[in-house]
DNA sequence: ACCCAGGGTGACG
DNA sequence: CGTCACCATGGG
Protein backbone atom coordinates (compact mmCIF):
# COMPACT_ATOMS: atom_id res chain seq x y z
CA UNK A 1 0.00 0.00 0.00
CA UNK A 2 0.54 3.38 -0.54
CA UNK A 3 1.68 5.94 2.65
CA UNK A 4 1.22 9.56 2.85
CA UNK A 5 1.48 11.66 5.68
CA UNK A 6 -0.18 15.33 6.57
CA UNK A 7 -0.05 16.93 9.64
CA UNK A 8 -0.61 14.26 12.46
CA UNK A 9 -2.25 11.51 10.30
CA UNK A 10 -1.24 8.66 8.05
CA UNK A 11 -3.11 7.91 4.83
CA UNK A 12 -2.65 3.97 3.33
CA UNK A 13 -3.95 3.77 0.20
CA UNK A 14 -4.15 1.29 -2.82
CA UNK A 15 -5.79 -2.00 -0.97
CA UNK A 16 -9.11 -2.19 1.09
CA UNK A 17 -9.20 -1.72 4.54
CA UNK A 18 -12.39 -2.16 7.22
CA UNK A 19 -11.69 -1.58 10.72
CA UNK A 20 -14.79 -2.50 11.55
CA UNK A 21 -13.97 -6.22 10.75
CA UNK A 22 -10.48 -6.02 11.46
CA UNK A 23 -11.35 -5.16 15.37
CA UNK A 24 -14.99 -7.13 15.47
CA UNK A 25 -13.52 -10.37 13.58
CA UNK A 26 -11.74 -11.34 17.30
CA UNK A 27 -8.41 -10.92 16.67
CA UNK A 28 -7.65 -7.93 18.89
CA UNK A 29 -9.42 -6.66 21.75
CA UNK A 30 -8.13 -3.12 22.83
CA UNK A 31 -10.40 -1.55 19.76
CA UNK A 32 -13.77 0.06 20.04
CA UNK A 33 -16.12 2.23 17.66
CA UNK A 34 -15.30 5.91 17.69
CA UNK A 35 -17.05 8.67 15.89
CA UNK A 36 -16.54 7.20 12.53
CA UNK A 37 -13.88 4.42 13.15
CA UNK A 38 -12.48 2.88 15.87
CA UNK A 39 -10.06 3.85 18.91
CA UNK A 40 -7.65 2.15 21.04
CA UNK A 41 -4.31 1.85 22.50
CA UNK A 42 -1.66 0.38 21.05
CA UNK A 43 2.40 -0.47 21.54
CA UNK A 44 1.23 1.94 24.35
CA UNK A 45 0.19 4.80 21.67
CA UNK A 46 -3.64 6.17 21.23
CA UNK A 47 -4.90 5.93 17.70
CA UNK A 48 -8.02 6.35 15.88
CA UNK A 49 -8.44 4.24 12.71
CA UNK A 50 -10.95 5.27 10.04
CA UNK A 51 -11.70 4.15 6.14
CA UNK A 52 -10.45 6.61 3.66
CA UNK A 53 -10.33 6.76 -0.11
CA UNK A 54 -9.28 3.12 -1.45
CA UNK A 55 -7.56 2.31 2.20
CA UNK A 56 -7.45 4.09 5.46
CA UNK A 57 -5.83 6.67 8.15
CA UNK A 58 -4.88 6.29 11.13
CA UNK A 59 -4.30 9.45 13.88
CA UNK A 60 -1.95 10.87 15.82
CA UNK A 61 0.78 9.97 14.39
CA UNK A 62 4.69 10.64 13.98
CA UNK A 63 6.46 9.58 10.81
CA UNK A 64 8.95 7.78 13.10
CA UNK A 65 5.92 6.03 14.70
CA UNK A 66 4.42 5.24 11.41
CA UNK A 67 7.78 4.05 9.76
CA UNK A 68 8.53 1.71 12.72
CA UNK A 69 5.60 0.67 14.14
CA UNK A 70 2.33 1.04 12.23
CA UNK A 71 3.49 -0.17 8.97
CA UNK A 72 4.30 -3.09 10.46
CA UNK A 73 1.05 -3.82 12.99
CA UNK A 74 -1.29 -3.00 10.04
CA UNK A 75 1.10 -5.30 7.33
CA UNK A 76 0.79 -2.60 5.07
CA UNK A 77 2.82 -4.38 2.67
CA UNK A 78 0.68 -7.77 2.43
CA UNK A 79 -1.46 -7.96 -0.56
CA UNK A 80 -4.72 -9.04 0.61
CA UNK A 81 -6.04 -8.81 -3.36
CA UNK A 82 -3.28 -11.76 -4.33
CA UNK A 83 -4.21 -13.59 -1.73
CA UNK A 84 -8.29 -13.67 -1.94
CA UNK A 85 -7.55 -14.86 -5.58
CA UNK A 86 -5.90 -17.73 -4.59
CA UNK A 87 -8.12 -18.63 -1.75
CA UNK A 88 -10.89 -18.36 -4.23
CA UNK A 89 -9.94 -21.82 -5.36
CA UNK A 90 -12.06 -22.76 -2.79
CA UNK A 91 -15.67 -22.49 -3.16
CA UNK A 92 -16.83 -22.16 0.57
CA UNK A 93 -13.96 -19.44 1.23
CA UNK A 94 -15.05 -18.09 -1.99
CA UNK A 95 -18.29 -17.50 -1.12
CA UNK A 96 -17.16 -15.95 2.30
CA UNK A 97 -14.58 -13.70 1.07
CA UNK A 98 -17.20 -11.17 0.18
CA UNK A 99 -18.57 -10.64 3.55
CA UNK A 100 -14.81 -10.18 4.91
CA UNK A 101 -14.06 -7.41 2.13
CA UNK A 102 -11.46 -5.04 3.89
CA UNK A 103 -10.21 -7.57 6.11
CA UNK A 104 -6.94 -7.39 7.23
CA UNK A 105 -4.55 -9.61 9.88
CA UNK A 106 -2.46 -7.49 12.15
CA UNK A 107 1.09 -7.86 13.96
CA UNK A 108 0.19 -7.64 17.13
CA UNK A 109 2.44 -7.34 20.16
CA UNK A 110 3.93 -10.93 21.28
CA UNK A 111 3.54 -10.21 25.22
CA UNK A 112 -0.38 -8.66 24.38
CA UNK A 113 -1.41 -11.55 22.54
CA UNK A 114 0.14 -14.28 24.25
CA UNK A 115 -2.03 -13.02 27.74
CA UNK A 116 -4.96 -11.56 26.11
CA UNK A 117 -5.45 -15.31 24.11
CA UNK A 118 -3.96 -17.14 27.25
CA UNK A 119 -7.59 -15.37 28.66
CA UNK A 120 -9.55 -16.19 25.53
CA UNK A 121 -9.74 -20.05 26.89
CA UNK A 122 -13.63 -21.07 27.02
CA UNK A 123 -14.21 -17.24 27.00
CA UNK A 124 -16.33 -15.42 24.84
CA UNK A 125 -14.70 -11.95 22.87
CA UNK A 126 -17.28 -9.56 24.70
CA UNK A 127 -15.86 -10.42 28.47
CA UNK A 128 -12.19 -10.92 26.95
CA UNK A 129 -12.54 -7.67 26.31
CA UNK A 130 -13.55 -6.38 29.61
CA UNK A 131 -11.36 -8.65 31.43
CA UNK A 132 -7.91 -7.23 29.16
CA UNK A 133 -9.41 -3.39 30.19
CA UNK A 134 -9.76 -4.18 33.81
CA UNK A 135 -6.11 -5.35 33.82
CA UNK A 136 -4.29 -3.12 32.39
CA UNK A 137 -6.40 -0.45 34.33
CA UNK A 138 -4.63 -2.14 37.20
CA UNK A 139 -1.28 -2.33 35.67
CA UNK A 140 -0.52 -0.72 32.60
CA UNK A 141 1.22 2.29 32.11
CA UNK A 142 -1.29 5.37 31.99
CA UNK A 143 -1.67 7.17 28.59
CA UNK A 144 -3.44 10.47 28.34
CA UNK A 145 -5.28 11.71 24.85
CA UNK A 146 -7.48 14.79 24.80
CA UNK A 147 -7.33 14.64 28.33
CA UNK A 148 -8.64 11.17 29.12
CA UNK A 149 -6.78 8.81 30.86
CA UNK A 150 -6.37 5.46 29.00
CA UNK A 151 -3.85 2.62 30.04
CA UNK A 152 -1.17 0.61 28.04
CA UNK A 153 -1.47 -3.12 28.15
CA UNK A 154 1.34 -4.03 31.08
CA UNK A 155 4.77 -5.02 30.75
CA UNK A 156 5.52 -8.40 31.49
CA UNK A 157 7.41 -6.72 34.88
CA UNK A 158 4.23 -5.21 35.46
CA UNK A 159 1.82 -8.12 34.98
CA UNK A 160 4.25 -10.55 37.25
CA UNK A 161 4.20 -8.48 40.03
CA UNK A 162 0.50 -8.76 40.52
CA UNK A 163 -1.17 -11.99 42.50
CA UNK A 164 -3.73 -14.49 41.45
CA UNK A 165 -6.19 -12.61 43.96
CA UNK A 166 -5.64 -9.53 42.19
CA UNK A 167 -6.19 -11.36 38.17
CA UNK A 168 -9.01 -12.75 39.78
CA UNK A 169 -10.53 -9.93 40.68
CA UNK A 170 -10.89 -8.82 37.23
CA UNK A 171 -12.71 -11.58 36.23
CA UNK A 172 -9.79 -13.73 34.87
CA UNK A 173 -11.40 -16.98 36.94
CA UNK A 174 -9.18 -20.32 36.66
CA UNK A 175 -6.85 -18.50 34.31
CA UNK A 176 -5.19 -16.57 37.01
CA UNK A 177 -2.88 -18.79 37.59
CA UNK A 178 -1.88 -19.01 33.96
CA UNK A 179 -1.42 -15.77 33.42
CA UNK A 180 0.68 -15.00 36.84
CA UNK A 181 2.78 -18.17 35.64
CA UNK A 182 3.69 -17.26 31.98
CA UNK A 183 4.01 -13.52 33.08
CA UNK A 184 6.44 -14.12 35.05
CA UNK A 185 8.21 -16.69 32.51
CA UNK A 186 8.67 -13.86 29.83
CA UNK A 187 10.03 -11.32 32.90
CA UNK A 188 12.38 -13.89 33.61
CA UNK A 189 13.43 -14.62 30.17
CA UNK A 190 11.37 -16.82 28.25
CA UNK A 191 11.89 -15.23 25.05
CA UNK A 192 9.16 -14.41 22.94
CA UNK A 193 11.06 -12.46 20.13
CA UNK A 194 13.01 -15.46 18.92
CA UNK A 195 10.04 -17.31 17.34
CA UNK A 196 9.92 -14.16 14.20
CA UNK A 197 13.00 -16.72 13.16
CA UNK A 198 11.88 -19.83 14.39
CA UNK A 199 9.52 -22.02 11.62
CA UNK A 200 5.63 -22.84 12.44
CA UNK A 201 6.14 -26.18 14.09
CA UNK A 202 8.68 -25.11 16.13
CA UNK A 203 7.13 -22.19 17.37
CA UNK A 204 4.29 -23.67 18.15
CA UNK A 205 6.02 -26.08 20.54
CA UNK A 206 8.29 -23.56 21.99
CA UNK A 207 4.71 -21.30 23.16
CA UNK A 208 2.81 -24.39 24.48
CA UNK A 209 5.86 -25.14 27.01
CA UNK A 210 4.14 -21.84 28.57
CA UNK A 211 1.25 -22.32 31.09
CA UNK A 212 -2.36 -21.92 29.86
CA UNK A 213 -1.42 -22.36 25.92
CA UNK A 214 -2.13 -25.25 24.29
CA UNK A 215 -2.68 -25.79 20.76
CA UNK A 216 -5.47 -23.65 19.45
CA UNK A 217 -4.61 -20.72 21.29
CA UNK A 218 -0.52 -21.26 20.34
CA UNK A 219 -2.05 -20.87 16.93
CA UNK A 220 -4.05 -17.36 17.42
CA UNK A 221 -0.69 -15.91 18.69
CA UNK A 222 1.70 -17.15 15.83
CA UNK A 223 -1.02 -15.52 13.42
CA UNK A 224 -2.34 -12.61 15.38
CA UNK A 225 1.65 -11.43 16.35
CA UNK A 226 3.96 -13.44 14.51
CA UNK A 227 2.22 -13.43 10.58
CA UNK A 228 2.29 -16.83 10.58
CA UNK A 229 0.34 -17.94 7.90
CA UNK A 230 0.19 -21.81 8.28
CA UNK A 231 -1.28 -21.42 11.87
CA UNK A 232 -4.89 -22.91 11.84
CA UNK A 233 -6.79 -21.84 15.07
CA UNK A 234 -9.64 -24.52 15.50
CA UNK A 235 -12.26 -22.90 17.75
CA UNK A 236 -15.98 -24.15 18.24
CA UNK A 237 -16.95 -21.88 14.99
CA UNK A 238 -14.56 -23.13 13.20
CA UNK A 239 -15.45 -26.98 14.26
CA UNK A 240 -18.45 -26.12 13.03
CA UNK A 241 -17.49 -24.78 9.54
CA UNK A 242 -15.78 -27.88 8.29
CA UNK A 243 -18.47 -30.05 9.65
CA UNK A 244 -21.22 -28.32 8.06
CA UNK A 245 -19.87 -27.16 4.50
CA UNK A 246 -17.03 -29.19 4.61
CA UNK A 247 -18.78 -32.51 5.96
CA UNK A 248 -15.24 -32.65 7.56
CA UNK A 249 -14.24 -34.19 11.18
CA UNK A 250 -10.67 -34.47 11.71
CA UNK A 251 -9.32 -36.80 14.05
CA UNK A 252 -6.02 -35.45 14.76
CA UNK A 253 -4.00 -32.28 14.35
CA UNK A 254 -1.75 -33.46 11.58
CA UNK A 255 -5.15 -34.53 9.58
CA UNK A 256 -6.36 -30.75 10.48
CA UNK A 257 -3.20 -29.36 9.11
CA UNK A 258 -3.17 -31.42 5.93
CA UNK A 259 -6.63 -30.32 4.84
CA UNK A 260 -5.74 -27.02 5.46
CA UNK A 261 -2.24 -27.05 3.45
CA UNK A 262 -4.05 -28.63 0.78
CA UNK A 263 -7.21 -26.88 0.63
CA UNK A 264 -5.75 -22.75 1.18
CA UNK A 265 -2.17 -23.52 -0.18
CA UNK A 266 -0.23 -21.99 2.66
CA UNK A 267 -2.89 -19.05 3.61
CA UNK A 268 -4.77 -21.63 5.82
CA UNK A 269 -4.91 -18.95 8.87
CA UNK A 270 -6.16 -16.49 6.58
CA UNK A 271 -8.98 -18.81 4.75
CA UNK A 272 -9.18 -19.48 8.73
CA UNK A 273 -10.42 -15.89 9.80
CA UNK A 274 -12.71 -15.21 6.25
CA UNK A 275 -14.49 -18.65 7.62
CA UNK A 276 -14.52 -17.63 11.29
CA UNK A 277 -16.23 -14.42 10.18
CA UNK A 278 -18.70 -15.17 7.62
CA UNK A 279 -20.04 -18.19 10.36
CA UNK A 280 -20.27 -15.72 13.06
CA UNK A 281 -22.03 -12.98 10.78
CA UNK A 282 -24.57 -15.59 9.09
CA UNK A 283 -24.48 -17.13 12.47
CA UNK A 284 -24.19 -20.39 11.26
CA UNK A 285 -24.89 -23.09 13.75
C1' DA B 1 -31.87 -24.36 36.11
C1' DC B 2 -29.07 -25.26 31.81
C1' DC B 3 -25.99 -24.05 27.94
C1' DC B 4 -22.42 -21.58 25.81
C1' DA B 5 -18.14 -18.87 25.00
C1' DG B 6 -11.76 -17.92 19.75
C1' DG B 7 -9.79 -24.35 25.50
C1' DG B 8 -6.10 -26.06 28.73
C1' DT B 9 -4.56 -29.09 32.36
C1' DG B 10 -3.80 -33.27 34.54
C1' DA B 11 -4.88 -38.07 35.01
C1' DC B 12 -5.67 -42.19 33.04
C1' DG B 13 -5.71 -45.97 29.27
C1' DC C 1 -1.29 -40.99 21.00
C1' DG C 2 -6.83 -40.27 22.45
C1' DT C 3 -10.36 -39.36 26.05
C1' DC C 4 -12.44 -36.95 29.89
C1' DA C 5 -13.79 -34.42 34.21
C1' DC C 6 -12.89 -30.13 35.80
C1' DC C 7 -12.00 -25.50 35.75
C1' DA C 8 -14.48 -19.34 36.86
C1' DT C 9 -17.51 -16.17 35.03
C1' DG C 10 -21.34 -13.69 32.91
C1' DG C 11 -24.98 -13.65 29.35
C1' DG C 12 -28.69 -16.02 26.77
Amino acid sequence: MKTEITENTAYFSGDEMNPEIVFECGQAFRFNPRDNGYFGIAHGMPLNVEKAANGFKIWPVTADAVENTWKRYFTIDKDYCTIKKILSSDEIVKEAIPYCCGMRLLMQEPFETLITFIISANNNIKRIKGIVEKICALSGEAVIYEGEKYHAFPTPAALASLSEADLTACGAGYRAPYICETACAVRDGFDLDVIFSMDYEAARKYLMTLKGVGPKVADCILLFAFDKQEAFPRDVWIKRVLKTLYDFEPKNEKELLDFAEKKYSGYGGIAQQYLFHYARVKKLL
